[in-house]
This record gives C-alpha cells, structure tokens and sequence, in this order.
DNA sequence: CCCTGATTCGC
DNA sequence: GCGAATCAGG
C-alpha cells in the first residue's frame, strides 16, 4: 500500500495527536512499520509535535490500585498466573487441574478480559492466541508469557508465529552483536 | 529488555 | 519518494 491522502491524512492527525510512530503504524494497516511512518513524519516536515501526552515509556500495563505488596495479587482468586509481572511463579499449583479439568479443546478456555492484551501491548514472546472476533472493539489476544521468555502459554500450550518488525531484534538476540 | 524518534542511503 | 537498517537515546 502507498501513501494515500487518505493515509497522509490519517498520519497528520495521528501524529498531532501524540501516537508514536509504532502505535501510527498499526493504526495504518497494509504493513506500514513505524520506520514508514517516521520517514514519511520526516519528509512532510512535521517533525516536531505539539505535546506527547503519551504515557508510553514504561509500563503499558496496568498496575494495582492497591496492596502493591504482593506482585501476584489479583483482585480474585480465580486460578489464573501470568506471567507478566516480575516474580512469575510457575502456574504450578494450578497446572495440574488445569490440564484436567480441561480436556475440551483449548478454545474453551477463558482468559479474563482483563488479562488479555491488545494488538499493541502484545509482545514478541507473549501467547497471540486471539479471543473474540477481530472486527469488534473486544478482541484481544491471550499474552501470557512465560517467565523464560519463550512464548509458551499455561493456557494454549502453543502460540502461533506472527512475524513482526521485531525480528530484527530476535535474530540479533538469537546471533550476538554486528 | 522494552521502547522512542532521527538519519542514512540503496532502490 | 520510500522505508529497512542503523543510530542514539530513555
């Protein structure tokens, strides 16, 4: 895909908005990467933007309103353990019933919404598993990560391959340095 | 490691 | 003009 008005439009006013060259990108479907959009901020001059009230930066995840003093407190005692927070116990007490009580496809399982990621907070190593349809506002995609950094899920035991501008940095992850 | 924008340069 | 690769930084 080229660089529409409509897409320049879009651009424009994204960028004006604060979104970061990446979050511009995946709002502009049809592959853009956000190198795209950075080349394309640069070559229409609008270089410098207003305010970023982008609180990207940091953490992209939500955290606790309160009792900061457990990192696995959960508002519920639903077994659910993710592994998105830094101490991430192995689902150990939970994996065994889980692998039980779940002999229905691994469809059947349910994350808490609140738990799922968006296209945006997903990760290279989280689990893509999708879950709901992805034409509506609630799709969101499994992420759970493993706290080995393999993208392996205590809910859907695999994860799909989604290449992403990442690879990069997986391959020189994978390699050592240039 | 996660991410950000800036720049270069072959196409 | 385009954007991957790279650079420089938080």
């Amino acid at each position: 895909m080229s660089w529409t008005d409509e897409r320049v439009e879009l651009l424009k006013k994204l960028w004006n908005q604060g979104l970061s060259a990446s979050q511009i990108a995946a709002e502009l479907a049809g592959g853009i990467t956000r190198n795209a959009v950075i080349g394309k901020v640069h070559r229409l001059g609008l270089s410098g933007r207003a305010k970023a009230p982008a609180p990207q930066q940091a953490r992209p995840r939500k955290a606790p309103t309160r009792a900061p003093s457990h990192p696995m407190s959960h508002t519920h005692s639903a077994p659910v353990v993710r592994g998105n927070l830094a101490v991430a116990p192995k689902a150990m007490p939970m994996a065994a019933p889980i692998m039980e009580l779940a002999p229905t496809p691994m469809t059947d399982v349910v994350i808490p919404m609140s738990e799922r990621v968006t296209i945006m907070e997903l990760r290279e190593s989280m689990c893509r598993w999708p879950h709901g349809d992805p034409t509506s506002e609630d799709f969101r995609f499994c992420g759970a990560k493993s706290p080995t950094g393999t993208p392996y899920c205590n809910f859907h035991s695999q994860v799909a391959y989604q290449p992403s501008m990442d690879r990069r940095r997986a391959a020189a992850r994978a390699g050592g340095m240039r």
